[in-house]
DNA sequence: AACTTTCTCAACCGCGCGCAG
DNA sequence: GCTGCGCGCGGTTGAGAAAGT
């Protein structure tokens, strides 16, 4: 892919190889991790006779190698998702990654950054023509993680006599709809790591999902 | 056609965390 | 408690492609 258009490896100064991947190194490196397995990446690198930094074979094989990856271009629908667990989870591409079977960080990290970022300026930038656009990006621009006191944990126990999915129905829709509420968000960030919240987050995004696709086109 | 600007994305860098000794 | 190592993460860079003039 990359390597079939561009090659700037090169070794550096402590004689490990940096640049582009040559299909000789990824044909190496992926031989050795199906064969063997990783054990440490530091022997990785050394164990599939590569000159590379276990770093960067970690890398490779996360971003580009893994037979799980989904290769397609990144659907409405996941930018959708995207854009939304951005609001509950913040920069933390990894947690956004491990939600979205099949794409990696530093994909979802790039799309943010080349693609929803600006398109979320832009809509900003609008926001005379499209409020509900802009709102978002206001919510993006102005939520400090600093100052966040809601007690979501508390939100969600009392959410369980509700119908299924109505919680999250109405969290959906504060989220994508409401007033923008940067506090909660950061509260949402801050316990992403709860397993609770982590529950919390999965019914959401499976609720997403289940959302028809002109509804997201709505959204 | 030639040149410039913008976009895309693979890969690097530096930092922080967890763990073993 | 300190240190070194390995790993994972988010931010950033830079080369090539695509679009615009």
């Amino acid at each position: 892919m990359a390597n079939e258009k561009k090659d700037g490896a090169k070794p550096c100064a402590t004689n490990k190889r940096k640049g582009l991947w040559s299909p000789d190194e990824d044909e190496r490196l992926y031989s050795h991790i199906t064969n063997y397995g990783v054990g440490t990446w530091s022997s990785v690198s050394e164990l599939a006779g590569l000159k590379r930094s276990g770093k960067s074979c970690r890398l490779r094989w996360m971003n580009y190698l893994r037979p799980d990856l989904r290769k397609e271009p990144i659907s409405k629908q996941e930018e959708d998702l995207i854009v939304s667990l951005q609001k509950v989870l913040g920069n933390s591409w990894s947690a956004i990654a491990a939600r979205m079977p099949g794409r990696t960080d530093n994909e979802i990290k790039n799309y943010w950054n080349s693609r929803i970022k600006k398109k979320l300026r832009r809509m900003g930038a609008d926001r005379d023509q499209s409020p509900e656009m802009s709102q978002t990006a206001v919510k993006s621009a102005h939520c400090n993680t600093e100052d966040a006191n809601l007690d979501v944990t508390t939100s969600h126990n009392n959410s369980a006599n509700e119908k299924p999915h109505s919680h999250f129905q109405s969290f959906a829709c504060q989220l994508l709809t409401d007033e923008p509420n940067c506090e909660q968000a950061a509260h949402y960030s801050s316990l992403s790591k709860n397993n609770e919240m982590n529950l919390l987050v999965e019914d959401y995004v499976e609720f997403l999902m289940s959302l028809p696709d002109d509804l997201h086109a709505d959204i």
